[in-house]
RNA sequence: GCGCCCGUAGCUCAAUUGGAUAGAGCAUCAGCCUUCUAAGCUGGGGGUCGGUGGUUCGAGUCCACCCGGGCGUACCA
């Protein structure tokens, strides 16, 4: 049992003998000074207006109706305003390390969403042009709550989603079409508004090699757009693996025509009366489900609109019988997914299942500059390129640093020359240093032992212990609020909290209780920051 | 114009979702290696938390209004 759960089971009860039965959760907090105790909860003060007696009062009256076990609790106090405070028994906290010994390389993981199903829908960039910096973003992130989700018991399915019927993807392989008709001789200027990169004259040229001319009468939307989507999703592919992103599934858009998945909602739609038609396009009646306006469905052309599809492919994601949905995507989404939810919500699906993460962008900055990006233009930093400067461990730490809202801002420049300086290296080296101790104690025939974990009470020892018990409680909340940075806060803190350990207690040469219990403690410092590493997707190196 | 997001140290970002004296990294200054990795540790300087009001025991966090920036506001995705 968690410290925090402990606490829990202790408050509960004596509010239940005191009448106090509020709606307030009891929040235990971990005050930022130790004199304030290990654990501080402020149910006093939010039950003190309901109950309409002072806050501290009450706080005296709950402290003391408390029934704590000795061994466990060292003192209650009540202090400000009517915090109460816990402090723990140090030789409680230090044998509660035992726990991370037992499960070792699972300590971090919990049950409480054992047997969900989770979808985590991320990247999913149009095969377009390479992944830039940008998506680097939303890669990361997806990858890493994804993650989190297993790490709580979810099963977890990771998809890209990616639009292969519309204009975009035609314009592409317009694109390819234009380079491979130049490449045979023609002469004319290169559209402004077609894709400029010069991977499309690349597969132009393979298509030259493969089929010489015979292409010249080929409609644009086939081997052209095909070898297009397929030459330049071996790229896309290729750069996602090296970050050690892999997706169960990629859904695409035109597998949802193949299925008639849009044509049987379509219908639905025209029969329950929530589409009509006005000059010449279906449009689907938003305004009368609570969103801004009707938007059309599909277009006078009879193409349909990236609405229709994206209902349909939600439709698919409820079918396949998940219980948490999550959609992340960038900031210049926004607009698009409060239509598809009213649309489902009308359907009757559970929308309620479906969590939209929206991350903010991230400016680039180059040569001083900021970096306007552009597939069309051909005007981007590549994810490959920043791989290639600072490797997938800083590239992975650092997109996990960031709360997901943060307009970021990541000049190039800089972060090669401080890669050296990341503060992921601060969390490898701790782990390095932890596995050279366990070499050096190996030599000196020195063995761990958890008998003897009741004599680390020095500060720094229990500011270590303390940490590393948190560490479940972390990953847990993070899982439940979708944010992967409240992991790489805490690693920060706990690979510190070993940091001072460190240089304030030696390990071999002192007394062999005592040493034996420091080694324990090292090496559950390890398993934590080694399982935090590896829920983040970064390594943990022995030797640096 | 309207909607969403953001504004915290010189720079890049945190802040236990309303808690007690706002913290890290980089940069800067001063210390610490004849003993387990100095990619570390200790200490200093650096802040009107964009601004003004409000809500309450308590506000960086919630509300209103301003200022500044990002993204949207399509018969593109």
């Amino acid at each position: 049992m968690s410290l925090r759960n402990y606490l829990h089971s202790l408050i509960t009860p004596a509010l239940n003998s005191e009448m106090l039965f509020g709606n307030e959760p009891i929040v235990l907090e971990i005050p930022q000074q130790t004199s304030h105790g290990d654990f501080s909860t402020n149910i006093a003060l939010l039950l003190a207006k309901k109950a309409n007696k002072n806050p501290r009062a009450l706080a005296q009256t709950i402290a003391a109706s408390l029934q704590p076990d000795e061994a466990v609790i060292e003192k209650i106090e009540i202090a400000g305003p009517g915090f109460i405070n816990f402090f723990f028994k140090k030789e409680y906290l230090a044998n509660s390390l035992k726990d991370i010994f037992i499960q070792n390389e699972s300590y971090g993981k919990s049950q409480k969403y054992i047997g969900k199903k989770a979808n985590v829908e991320f990247v999913s960039a149009n095969p377009t042009g390479p992944l830039t910096v940008g998506h680097g973003r939303n890669a990361v992130i997806g990858d890493t709550i994804a993650a989190l989700l297993e790490w709580v018991g979810y099963s977890v399915d990771r998809e890209y989603y990616f639009n292969n019927a519309g204009r975009q993807m035609r314009m592409l392989g317009d694109s390819v079409k234009l380079r491979y008709l130049q490449q045979l001789g023609d002469e004319f200027e290169f559209p402004e508004g077609h894709y400029q990169g010069g991977y499309i004259s690349d597969i132009a040229k393979q298509l030259l090699a493969e089929f010489g001319d015979s292409l010249r009468d080929e409609p644009v939307e086939g081997k052209f757009k095909e070898a297009a989507e397929r030459e330049i999703f071996k790229e896309l592919k290729g750069t996602l693996k090296r970050l050690g992103i892999e997706h169960k599934a990629f859904y695409n858009e035109n597998s949802l025509y193949e299925e008639g998945k849009i044509s049987s909602l379509l219908d639905h739609f025209q029969k329950t009366g929530l589409s009509y038609e006005q000059e010449g396009a279906i449009w689907l009646k938003l305004a009368e489900l609570g969103n801004d306006a009707d938007k059309v469905i599909v277009k006078s052309t009879g193409e349909p609109t990236y609405r229709l599809p994206d209902i349909a492919y939600h439709i698919t994601k409820f079918e396949r019988g998940y219980d948490l949905i999550i959609d992340l995507f960038g900031s210049d989404h926004k607009a698009t997914y409060p239509d598809v939810l009213a649309a489902l919500k009308s359907l009757g699906y559970p929308v309620e299942r479906v969590q939209v993460l929206i991350h903010q962008f991230v400016t680039i900055i180059k040569d001083g500059e900021v970096v306007k990006m552009s597939t069309r233009k051909a005007n981007y930093v590549t994810l490959d390129e920043l791989v290639d400067e600072v490797g997938v461990d800083v590239t992975r730490y650092f997109f996990n640093m960031r709360s997901i809202g943060s307009h970021m801002n990541f000049d190039l420049d800089l972060a090669k020359k401080q890669s050296d300086e990341n503060p992921v290296f601060y969390l490898q080296y701790a782990h390095a240093r932890i596995c050279s101790i366990i070499r050096n104690a190996e030599e000196a025939g020195l063995e761990s032992s958890t008998d003897s974990l009741y004599i680390l009470q020095s500060p720094e020892e229990q500011a270590l212990i303390k940490e590393l018990l948190l560490f479940p409680d972390v990953v847990l909340y993070a899982a439940e609020i979708f944010e992967a940075q409240k992991v790489t806060t805490y690693l920060r803190e706990a690979a510190e909290a070993f940091h001072k350990f460190y240089t304030f207690c030696r390990i071999i040469g002192v007394e062999k209780n005592l040493s034996r219990a420091r080694l324990s403690l090292a090496i559950a410092a390890k398993i934590v920051i080694s399982n935090g590493l590896r829920l983040l997707g970064v390594s943990a190196p022995e030797r640096m």
